[in-house]
DNA sequence: TATGAATGAGCCTTCATTCAT
DNA sequence: CATGAATGAAGGCTCATTCAT
């Protein structure tokens, strides 16, 4: 691919986060083609469908959710990480509506590299380090983990609560993760 | 107006509220028409816009939940009410996709009629009662409650989750709002 | 159906017989719709689908070609009648091009109406009474005639024939067809 | 210009021929440089537009055509050689869809070389010495050759028939041709 | 008032053609 | 000269909304 295909492949794809960030999986390939400053042929060149276009961004923020949460698993707190972890992702969500969708994709089968073979994966090293070190309680699951974290994400879209709410909301969603004194 | 135009519009809520629940908000208005057994041109007589029978919508879901929770206040159990109504909440939502729409509604503007004046009330009551039982933790405030509710809510409608995996979740959600013992 | 919708169905079914006569089933429905002087929306709605609009056209054609065939089966005169029938359908043809496309069509399943149950039946009552008159060899086949219907009218939409040069071929392709005396 | 050129020239040439020859001229340019192995650009460069592209595949099959009846008119059989190159053709157009177009070509304008000057001087001289030999009727004018020959092509590109059905049918178009006993 | 046909903007996608690399 | 990315005009189709019946 040459130099400037990857420069606009890389263009569109901002275009697209920006524009799906705020109108969600609705707004128009038109749109993201004006917001890229390229045609609307150059968009279908690089993504075929706009479902493509999609799955290339949902790949793009589970790479890098996912690396968020290796760097986490590395960082030698195991009693924390967990809970920062899902504080970080909740204010991604909450300046990118995108984010969410990839928690809640089903059949989004978009593999990604790196340590972890997937978010679940990524969760599950999060959360049992964080049982080990005796921070989170040894009776949660690591579905109901991640059904917190689409949860708070999710309530993170709405309701234009500001940065201080929703750190104090999460706070009481996350204190049942604790085991109990 | 005449008690057919009544009729008809109380159909096309109803018809509108199963078409909705499923579909989502971008389900078409002629379905809608369809369900109800009534023409298109019906639809629009009595909500000029697709935004105004989705509002009125939310009115009728939110007389409806607050009914309820004016009830759980009166129920002579203040311990468990607020507990109860998430949970009863929730599950709404887990069955009609419109219900979040509600919580999250900015600019919607629907007043209701009844014993508390909106949801937020309700909820305020329901906490209220919770707090001075001892069920709930004195320092919980009602935005944190109604953030926890979307979030709960939002949770509720995706990953295909299924009762007992929303019950055990939101389990642990609720933890928060009691008191430390 | 309301009176002006049945006026536009039938303004929408001439326009397109015009279009997709000059210009092939590969014009574009936007002129069809230019051309009978409705908006495209209107195109759609009576006709959901491209191929549904060109189905109804074919069914159109094909009712008034096998009502053609009917009645020559009954005029009395079965030596003449498939040779006129021919003749009949390909200068037919050098008007409108979809003529041709209804005998090639394959899959295109449009019952008809009428005496005979398809052009089929009708071409080969044609062809049994010539036979039977001994205007017409008895080794010829049905699906010989077909095909060399088919060859016929295609000739016929090409080349800017006049119809004189029309007819002089189509009689020296119909000699085949008599008995060798 | 240069080998490489003149190389690359006759691999779009050979490419062009398979893919129209399937799917018609409606196949996309892209895919004929995809079939020959050149970017897409090197097909405009050598032909400034996709009609000219079907122009020089017209060329090129016009020209094996004429070779082909040239050398019946050589081949001593003055009897047989028209029918022989009917036949060819038509079993050539069923195989490939662009052959007929280059019969129906109107403006073409594409001269060809060698013994005969175009395909209906070859075809003329094809009849003159049938006529000659006694085995086509002296009444028969070129024109209505190819005027049949067109039909014949035509229908070959329908309908599906398999080569026998063809055959018988091409047999009875022909008989007409031939002297009346 | 109800009906449902008509409207037309807008969406996704394709493809001939142009042009920077 | 070749490459292949970019362009942008259509095309088929959907759907909220309007309006004649």
């Amino acid at each position: 691919m040459r130099a400037d295909a990857r420069r606009n492949r890389e263009r569109i794809l901002e275009a697209a986060e920006e524009v799906f960030a705020v109108a969600g999986p609705d707004a128009s390939t038109e749109e993201v083609a004006r917001r890229a400053g390229v045609a609307i042929g150059t968009v279908f060149r690089h993504f075929p469908t706009k479902a493509d276009l999609l799955r290339a961004l949902m790949k793009r923020l589970l790479q890098q959710v996912t690396d968020d949460a290796a760097e986490l698993v590395a960082s030698g707190d195991p009693a924390g990480a967990l809970f920062e972890f899902v504080a970080r992702l909740v204010e991604r969500t909450a300046a990118n509506r995108a984010v969410v969708n990839l928690l809640a994709a089903e059949g989004m089968e978009v593999p990604i590299t790196g340590p972890l073979g997937s978010l679940s994966d990524a969760v599950g090293e999060l959360l049992a380090r964080g049982q080990e070190s005796g921070a989170v309680a040894a009776r949660i699951r690591l579905d109901e983990v991640m059904a917190l974290l689409v949860s708070a994400c999710q309530g993170a879209l709405h309701g234009g609560w500001d940065a201080d709410l929703r750190r104090r909301t999460l706070g009481i969603m996350l204190v049942g993760l604790r085991p109990s004194p």
